[in-house]
RNA sequence: GUGGGUGUAGUUCAGUUGGUUAGAAUGCUAGAUUGUGAUUCUGGAGGUCGUGGGUUCGAGCCCCAUCACUCACCCCA
C-alpha cells in the first residue's frame, strides 16, 4: 500500500480530466463573458469573521480554519484552555478560514472596493471553494464553483437573463435532458402564511422540499414531527397541483388573496416569462416547482436550481436573488444582487455518466515526431519546429529509440498523427505520415504536411 | 455528528465448512518483428492478503480492536 495519499474528499486531475474539465470552463466563460459579466477572483482564504455567520450554524462548522502562525496557543486564556473545549479557543487561535462559497466573498469585494466599482455590477468568479463535511458521490471537499452575480440593481432581467444562460451552457456543453426549477421566496412565505406557520418557516421549507425525493407520506411524517399537527391537506394539494407554469401562477393567485408576499411571488414568476418571451426565448426545460426551497438563509426573491435528467447527481446549478447579501457587513450597504453558479465538478460527474464529452476534447499534440538515428532526429528538429510556426502543437520523441516505442508512447499519449523521418525522408525532402487510427500512412512535402493537419484541425 | 458496506498484484476482482506453494483478467516488461503502435503468439517481474492482537495443530477466511476507503442520513454544488 502507498503510503503517501490526498487529504479526504480532495483529488488530482491528470491530463485526460483536465481535457475534460477545461472544456466545461471554457464553455460557462464563454457564456458569462457573452452576457456581459467580468472576471473576478478572490483570494483563497479570508477573515473568519468575514465568514463566520453568514451560512448557519451548520455552515459555521463546515468551514476550514486556518491555524494562526507563529506560537499561537502562547496567549490563549489557560483557563479556557483547560476545558478541551475546542470551540471555546478557536477565534483564539485561529484569524483565516478557507471560502466556503464564492458569494459571501463576492459580497466582502462590493463592500470594500464600492467607490470603484460602477453599478448595475456583474461579474464572474471560477474559483476552488472548501467545505469540511463528510465526502460522498458528488460532494467533495474542495470544489469549483462558477458563479455569474449582478449587483445593484432589482430588475427581473437579471432573473431572465440567468435562465437564458443556463440554456446556452447547456446548449454547449451538449446536454439536453435537464429541467430549470424555478420558485420564489415569497411563494414559500405565502405558503407558511396560509398554514399560519410564518413562525417555523425554516422547518416546513426544508421538509416539503424532499417531497420528489422522499414522497408525500413521509414529508408529512417530518411535518408532525416538527410540529405541524394542523390540516395540511389545503397544502398538499397546492403541492401536487399540476399543470403548465401559467396554470399554476393562476391556482396560486386564488390561495394568496390575502398573503403579499405570495402576490409579490406570483407577480415576480410571471415577469421572469414575459421577460424571457421579449428576449425570444421559450420557456422550454424550464419548470415552476412550489416545493422548491433552498439558500434559505438569504434568498429573498426567485430561487432557481438545475437537475440534469437520468443522472445520479444532484442538482448541478442554483443560485437566487438576495436583497441584503451585503448588508451583513454593512448596515447602511443594501444593495440587491442576484446570481447563480454551476457546479462544475458535478457536471463533470453527469457528463461522465451521460458519456457526452466529445471525443476531442484532448489535450496532447497533434503530431508526434519519429526518427531513425541520429541523422534524422536533427532533421526532425526542423520539422517540429516548422510546424510550430504553422500553429500546429507537436513535439519529437526526445531521444534515439526504436520506431516501435516511438509509436507506443504516440498511442499512450493519443496522439492522432506521426511523422516518421528516416534517411530515405532526407533523401527526398518527404516526410511519412502516419494516421493512428487507422494505420494508414502515406509520403507527403512539408508544405502538403502542413496542409493535412491544418485541414484536421 | 449518526448509520451501513468494503479492504487480497500497479488496477478491477476471484479465493469453497478454516487445510500444504494465494489465482484470473488487465496493465507493466522483454522477445517473435534491426523502418511501424493499437490486434496475435511466447517468456518475465510484481502480494507482509490494510494494521495490531486473539482463537486454533493450522487463519486471506473466525473473534476483538484500530486505520483507510466508500455509500447513505443531516446539510449542500
Amino acid at each position: 500500500m502507498e503510503k503517501v495519499s490526498l487529504p479526504k474528499g480532495t483529488r488530482d486531475f491528470g491530463p485526460a480530466q483536465m481535457a475534460k474539465r477545461q472544456f466545461i470552463f471554457d464553455s460557462i466563460r464563454k457564456v458569462f463573458q457573452r452576457y456581459g459579466f467580468q472576471p473576478l477572483e478572490t483570494p483563497a482564504m479570508e477573515n473568519l469573521s468575514t465568514l463566520t455567520g453568514k451560512y448557519g450554524e451548520e455552515g459555521d462548522q463546515l468551514l476550514f480554519k486556518i491555524l494562526n502562525s507563529g506560537d499561537y496557543l502562547k496567549d490563549v486564556d489557560s483557563v479556557k484552555l483547560a476545558t478541551k473545549d475546542s470551540r471555546l479557543i478557536t477565534n483564539d487561535i485561529s484569524e483565516k478560514g478557507l471560502r466556503y462559497d464564492l458569494t459571501v466573498p463576492f459580497a466582502r469585494y462590493v463592500v470594500t472596493n464600492r467607490h470603484e466599482i460602477t453599478f448595475p455590477f456583474k461579474r464572474y468568479q471560477i474559483q476552488p471553494v472548501w467545505r469540511a463535511d463528510r465526502p460522498q458521490k458528488g460532494r467533495y471537499r474542495e470544489f469549483y464553483q462558477c458563479d455569474a452575480d449582478v449587483v445593484g440593481t432589482d430588475s427581473l432581467v437579471c432573473e431572465a437573463e440567468i435562465i437564458l444562460m443556463i440554456k446556452d451552457a447547456f446548449k454547449i456543453l451538449g446536454i439536453n435532458d435537464y429541467i430549470v426549477k424555478i420558485n420564489h421566496r415569497g411563494i414559500l412565505s405565502g405558503l407558511a402564511e396560509i398554514l399560519n406557520a410564518s413562525a417555523k418557516e425554516g422547518s416546513l421549507f426544508v421538509a416539503i422540499d424532499k417531497l420528489d425525493k422522499i414522497g408525500e407520506e413521509k414529508v408529512k411524517e417530518e411535518l408532525r414531527a416538527r410540529g405541524f399537527d394542523g390540516d395540511l391537506s389545503s397544502l398538499f394539494e397546492t403541492l401536487n397541483f399540476k399543470g403548465n407554469t401559467k396554470q399554476k401562477i393562476d391556482f396560486l393567485g386564488q390561495k394568496f388573496t390575502s398573503s403579499e408576499k405570495g402576490k409579490k411571488g406570483l407577480s415576480d414568476l410571471t415577469e421572469v416569462l414575459s421577460l424571457l418571451a421579449g428576449f425570444g426565448a421559450t420557456d422550454d426545460h424550464v419548470e415552476f416547482d412550489v416545493a422548491l426551497a433552498r439558500g434559505l438563509s438569504y434568498y429573498t426573491g426567485c430561487i432557481f436550481e438545475v437537475k440534469i435528467g437520468n443522472v445520479s447527481i444532484g442538482s448541478v446549478s442554483g443560485g437566487g436573488r438576495y436583497d441584503n447579501l451585503t448588508a451583513v457587513f454593512d448596515a447602511k450597504e443594501k444593495s440587491s444582487g442576484v446570481g447563480f453558479s454551476f457546479g462544475i465538478d458535478r457536471l463533470y460527474d453527469a457528463m461522465e455518466e451521460l458519456n457526452i464529452f466529445p471525443k476531442d476534447a484532448r489535450a496532447s499534440s497533434t503530431v508526434l515526431v519519429a526518427h531513425l538515428d541520429e541523422q534524422s532526429f536533427r532533421h526532425s528538429l526542423k520539422i517540429v519546429q516548422g510546424l510550430r510556426e504553422n500553429e500546429i502543437s507537436c513535439e519529437v520523441y526526445p531521444e534515439p529509440a526504436k520506431v516501435k516505442k516511438q509509436l507506443e508512447y504516440a498511442d499512450k499519449k493519443k496522439i492522432p498523427f506521426v511523422v516518421v523521418i528516416g534517411s530515405e525522408e532526407i533523401r527526398t525532402e518527404t516526410v511519412t505520415l502516419k494516421k493512428m487510427e487507422t494505420g494508414n500512412q502515406l509520403t507527403l512535402s512539408f508544405p502538403e504536411l502542413v496542409t493535412a493537419m491544418q485541414l484536421y484541425k
